[in-house]
DNA sequence: GCAAATTTGTTCGTATGTATT
DNA sequence: CAATACATACGAACAAATTTG
């Protein structure tokens, strides 16, 4: 007597396509259909679908129907990389989680440079004052012609006084932001710190990744903190992914190569 | 006049919301209220006020109101921990943001031990034979009394058969599963591999977690494959979080002690 | 290419239930 | 117990997208 009508009828629906009684890309009955079925009216029939698309179990077409949801083949990045060249910072390595296709093609937008009073959390990472003036770095990046992620680097604005100059200027740092500050200033990375938060996406993530106005998909933020020589704060960077599409991993120590892929779905106890 | 009535309310709520117009903790206007300001039905308000949960900036309590949502102190994992000893597995170090409250209050349910014969994807991570026979050992872990994370770990049921008698029984280990494998058997953790995924909750996690039944709070689904000398795959271990309140943070090379606290709320560029 | 039929999307009105103050 | 506010459910109408004839 408990749940309400309409999270029995996304229950009874849920099972279903957790049996594999409809398989991935099949359409389920109408929203005519299942009113009669399950002797509710339009209205509760949706209330369920809405529920189970929150989940993210089926997606509607209109003008079509409702279908079960196919996996998408999510990009992977490592967030391990060397500490001291910072690959995995600007160039994370992109595995594709089929074995073969690993290469995938990467693309990126032109830099846009700004300098700016530095946000308060930036301020707190870098360990400047608050409001001080950093140089941002931002960039939209692609994969196969899909938007992937979206970045923001952080300098302290200093380090372009000292002589950094290509660093506020727009554009591309071919040799990479830390090859670069290593010959310019002698400044060194040797380590950084990730940290990993899922929230909901904003409006201009919303629109670049073209993810569905009703916010049910996450977006990973991810904040880079490098740390040179003295692990005096170096640079921030800040990049977001959608959660619907990526993936990370993590290494340390001795592992073998990466082969084979991981399935979803959480085994039960 | 391209958006539909319910999503300019919801965004100019929003607005008001991310401004700061409207405080975290504060109430929102009453639906009713809405109703009238907006000229829409009370449905129409109510959609946009779901809009607006799903984006996790409000929660309504029914006979009170609507309430911008309060940030929670979020619990903080580190996932490079070190990787012969296995910290950072079964015992992942954790913070408090809050400086000078690093040591929340852990707890544990009893291990639950079962052998099962594999799932899948535990199969291709342990590159044993699909269907083959797993140990696994799952718990439930509380932080400060809140339910935090289940963890199941998998490991080849001939390790017992070579001697790694307790890995079968249902009681804890305590000087933890990596110093006892390399006691008994001589096997030893060199390395471990994570991988992060984030989903929609599964029906049990849900009600461990308290989680509302909408599905709008996503999981963090981390499966750490950890490697012996011969990079030999000796456990998986696959631990789930829920988003909203967890974060991750993972280290390479030299950082400083971890201090201060980044916020939240990406920087637009 | 167009019209009809099908299917989902939006909006309204209304009634009743449940939780909190 | 009463008032308030959100939760669930029904029915109806029209709009927009897609497929089909």
């Amino acid at each position: 007597m408990a749940d309400p009508m309409y999270r029995q009828i996304a229950d009874d629906l849920r099972q279903e396509i957790e049996s594999g009684q409809i398989q991935p890309g099949q359409q389920l009955q109408t929203e005519l259909e299942l009113r009669e079925r399950f002797n509710a009216s339009r209205n509760t029939v949706r209330d369920a679908i809405k529920l189970l698309i929150t989940l993210g179990l089926v997606e509607t077409k209109p003008g079509q129907g409702t279908f079960v949801v196919e996996k998408i083949d999510p990009f992977v990045t490592a967030l391990s990389g060397d500490p001291e060249t910072g690959r995995g910072s600007d160039e994370e390595t992109r595995y594709r989680s089929e074995v073969g296709k690993q290469n995938r093609l990467a693309d990126t937008s032109p830099v846009q440079v700004e300098i700016q009073r530095s946000p308060d959390e930036i301020a707190r990472a870098l360990r400047i004052k608050k409001g001080a003036e950093v140089i941002s770095r931002h960039e939209r990046r692609f994969i196969d012609g899909i938007p992937w992620s979206m970045q923001t680097s952080y300098y302290p604005r200093e380090l372009v006084d000292q002589g950094a100059d290509r660093l506020g200027s727009a554009n591309n740092i071919d040799e990479g932001a830390v090859q670069y500050l290593a010959d310019a200033l002698r400044i060194y990375q040797k380590g950084y710190r990730d940290r990993i938060i899922v929230r909901a996406p904003n409006v201009s993530e919303a629109t670049f990744f073209k993810l569905p106005p009703d916010g049910r998909i996450a977006m990973y933020e991810i904040y880079r903190t490098a740390f040179d020589g003295n692990k005096k704060p170096m640079r921030v960077t800040v990049t977001v992914y959608p959660a619907d599409r990526n993936q990370f991993i993590v290494e340390s120590g001795e592992v073998p190569p990466l082969e084979e892929q991981l399935g979803e779905g959480s085994p039960e106890p």
